[in-house]
This record gives structure tokens, sequence and C-alpha cells, in this order.
DNA sequence: AAGCTAGTTGAGACTGGCTCGCAACTAGGC
DNA sequence: GCCTAGTTGCGAGCCAGTCTCAACTAGCTT
């Protein structure tokens, strides 16, 4: 809950109208531990009795990517999803490939490899995209309790 | 030419029969500088009166990407495209933001970074997929020589 | 408390990328 | 040249995401 409030004042410092809707979305989304989909949120809204509309839902979210409070990762599947995470700070996501759950990770060092590739392709670098994907914890002593199926 | 060659060989020897409509791929995807998706594909195969079925190019795709020829990446655009790239060894691309070309680039010392985020997250890291976006040699001069517009 | 208005929403038609099912076709071994 | 399993083409179908526009409402104003 605390996370959907720390979405609904930052729409609000944005000058964004805290509408029914965005409420509804904003709750959906704290109450998602990983990544998820807009079909997900879609979902949730309409389980909890606030169905918001498709578009609406697709609206809103891109609100919050501009807004830097979600963030799109494309699964290795090639299916879109979004990350809630931190604004501001530069990071990358982590994401467990078996239950989803998304872990933020820092700038780590990437800069002295991106300045040599720089040097060595002679492109000018102005983003990037690094995603991880692996076994979180919990996963992996799941897995390895029980390795067989 | 030389390429769609490399893609033919590689399909007899993964048992893959070579069909018309696969060599008709090939060559579409040889002739692209740079990144390109199924419908650019679509488009030269028609262009080349060699035209294809949508459904063989995605199914063709599919059995390239299977066989590391090809590889997809997801624009910052959130567009699914292609890119013809080496076999075997583990590397990225960095690709034009304006004209689309791409560069491969080899493994460039990401390992101790992600032994680095294995150890703090506890994630056991098996995939990772790192896309490199900017302007090329090329790009960068002509923008350079043309600041504005 | 009521009014005002621009930002926002809902509904549903629509688009475009991609997949499916199946009969027809053909690459390549014999 | 024959055979057959792997492929293909076609067209229907599916689904995520977008668009349009009238109706609604958050939040400022009076």
């Amino acid at each position: 809950m605390e996370q959907s409030n720390a979405v609904l004042s930052a729409l609000g410092d944005a000058g964004k109208r805290l509408t029914v809707a965005r409420r509804a979305v904003a709750e959906a989304i704290a109450e998602q531990a990983g990544h998820f989909t807009a079909e997900d949120v879609l979902a949730v809204s309409r389980r909890r009795r606030r169905a918001v509309a498709r578009a609406t839902v697709f609206r809103s979210l891109d609100l919050l990517v501009d807004l830097g409070l979600v963030e799109r990762v494309d699964l290795p599947s090639g299916d879109h999803a979004y990350v809630a995470c931190e604004p501001d700070a530069h990071h990358h996501h982590v994401v467990c490939s078996a239950c989803g759950r998304s872990v933020e990770v820092g700038e780590l060092g990437l800069r002295p490899i991106l300045e040599r590739i720089e040097f060595s392709t002679g492109f000018a670098i102005d983003s990037h995209r690094l995603e991880l994907f692996g076994l979180c914890p919990e996963c992996r002593m799941a897995a390895a309790a029980k390795p067989s199926a």
C-alpha cells in the first residue's frame, strides 16, 4: 500500500490528477511481487471490483513509465512486462525466471565497459538496457530440494 | 550473398531442407544492413519476386534464431526486430538509433559484474541481455554536419 | 456549496503482429 | 522417377495495444 502511496504522490508532484482509475492501477501494481503485464493489472483491478478499462490501464502504465516509477522489461520469451521500481537512479533489474520476482541492482560499473565499446566501435552510446535472468534464492532452494520435476 | 550461403549451409548442417522459401528468407536477411523486422523480410522477398508467405517468414526466422544465426532484439520503442549474427560466441549488439545498423561486440568483461550481482542478490543468473543503442560513426558525422533538423 | 473546465475515462471498434490448421507441394533419399 | 516426411501457402483467427469521442470528474474558482 505504501508503494501505491508513493505512486500517488508522484502523480500529484507531476501535476496529474489522482483519479479513481489511477488509484486502482497503483494498487494493482503495489500488489505485484515481480514483473507484471498490462493484462495482470487489468485482472487485479477487476478482481478487486475497481475495474479499469483496458485503454486506461495502458495509458496509466505509460504515464508511470514516463515518471520513472515503472519500467518496461522484455522477457526472454519476447513478451513485454513491467516492473515497479525506484525513480531517479539508473539501475537494472534481475528477474527470476521461475517466480518472476524482480530485484533492482545499481549501476555496477558498466561505465568502463561502455567506454571500451564506444572506443572500439566508434558508436556514441546513449542508452543501454541490461536485463538479467536467473533463479532467485527461494527458487534455487526449491529447485535444489526437488531436483526432478 | 556469402552470408546467405552461411545460413544455407547451417540449415543443411542442422538437417533442415533447403527450400525455395528459406533461400528467399536468407537472401532477404543478407541484404539487410542492420536490424530488420519480419515485415522487412516479407517486403524484400516480394520485391525480389520470391514472395514468401507471412507465416513462413516467421517460421524461418524462428528456425534461424534457434540455430543462432539471427538474434532477436527489442528496440527501445518496444518493437521486436532481428539482427543477423555470428553463431556460437556469446556477444551483444550495438544498434544505431538513427540508421539501424548494428555491430556485434564480444563478451567484454561482463563476467565479473555478473558475479558481483550474483553475490549481492543471491540470484543464480543464467542469462542476460545487454542491448546498446546510440549513433554509429556515420550518423554521428551526419548529425554533426547538420546540427539542426 | 455550486460552477466551471480541462484532463481523464470507458466502451468498443480497429489495427497490426503473429499463430494455427490443413491441404497441397517438394527436397532429397532410394 | 518415386515416395514420403518436412515444408509451405493460404486464410481464418487471436490477442495485445491503440484510437475516437462522448461522458465524466478532480480540483480550482467563486
